[in-house]
DNA sequence: TTAGTTCTTGACCTATCGGTCTAGAATAGC
DNA sequence: GCTATTCTAGACCGATAGGTCAAGAACTAA
């Protein structure tokens, strides 16, 4: 999954991620069957296990207003930790899901569900006198289209204190 | 520029390059060298008669909200138009600028001259009494951010009438 | 101890990759 | 009409891609 999210799909060699992985080349695929299965199970393995809860806090009872902002702050954080590695599922969607419906599906369960968690988190911020939004879901969208943003921002080597920068300006827009 | 644009550069292979070219073999390999030369001429070209033009427009000196306006709703009907190519810009982002330093001062450049495009437009946009804010670097930041959005939004397949609805959140953040 | 499973190693396979070479066809300039 | 350059067609190249196979090593459980 690492080796994967640093690279991306096509420029990430069997021979290199064996050597990443420290496997024997049949563990590998007696396990995962192919690249491209492998491929599937790094990306859903890094949804469910990673940017699932980290979007599942934005639902939060009582996040509101502090979960997005957890959420921006986080993201800007991740991107820019050594390798620029951007978010897998960013780095997918741009990638390959043009060209390959099952990532295609994560892709856009994912941004549906970010997109959803906004939408929740307006929610609980509006009910505590947090922010005020005349249309909620299309702020949710904006936000989602922001989150999206810090992928190419951060690849493109925008430093952290931009992102952070970014971030704050996000909440500003919002915040009542 | 066009097959590297939809396909990305990887998934492009020269094969099919040629077919879609429709030239001749040695034709392409005298007049561009290899592949990796032939893809920055066309990133290149595509910066240079694409994007080029529509970024200096932000700058223009009557241009102010307008021109963001012009920009964001240029962007989102372009990318939702047949094949989403999304930005082939922010493609190379994310697929090519980690590990191709070539890529990565282009892109580099792009980022830093849409900023700045953004900048000029606010600047222009708050003579003429259209938009208020407090700091002007940090909103052009943020509307960089946005654009940039745009693009895995689009190869995630979300229809134009939420990039449109994108498109007008982020003016009305904006908007005196 | 031993039988059965799992893991590792590395040789091996085919297809395709990017790229070269050559010879003929077309197209220019004069 | 002739020469020189440019373009096309397609055979060809080594390297490497993803993937298979087989045999031995290591571990597990009874």
């Amino acid at each position: 999954m690492n080796f994967f999210w640093e690279q991306g799909y096509e420029a990430a060699s069997m021979r290199d991620l064996l050597d990443a992985m420290e496997i024997g080349r049949q563990s590998l695929y007696d396990t995962f069957g192919d690249k491209h299965s492998l491929f599937l199970a790094s990306l859903k393995h890094y949804y469910e296990q990673g940017m699932g809860s980290v979007v599942a806090q934005l639902s939060a009872p009582d996040g509101g207003l502090t979960a997005i902002e957890d959420y921006f702050d986080g993201m800007a954080r991740r991107m820019s930790t050594k390798p620029y590695r951007s978010c897998l599922l960013i780095n997918s969607a741009v990638e390959l899901a043009p060209h390959d419906p099952e990532v295609a599906t994560i892709v856009s369960r994912f941004v549906k569900n970010l997109r959803k968690g906004f939408a929740k988190a307006l929610e609980v911020a509006e009910r505590k006198g947090e922010a005020r939004v005349d249309d909620r879901d299309a702020v949710a969208l904006h936000l989602t289209n922001s989150a999206m943003g810090l992928g190419p921002m951060s690849r493109a080597r925008v430093p952290y204190k931009d992102l952070k920068l970014v971030a704050e300006q996000i909440l500003k827009n919002i915040r009542a």
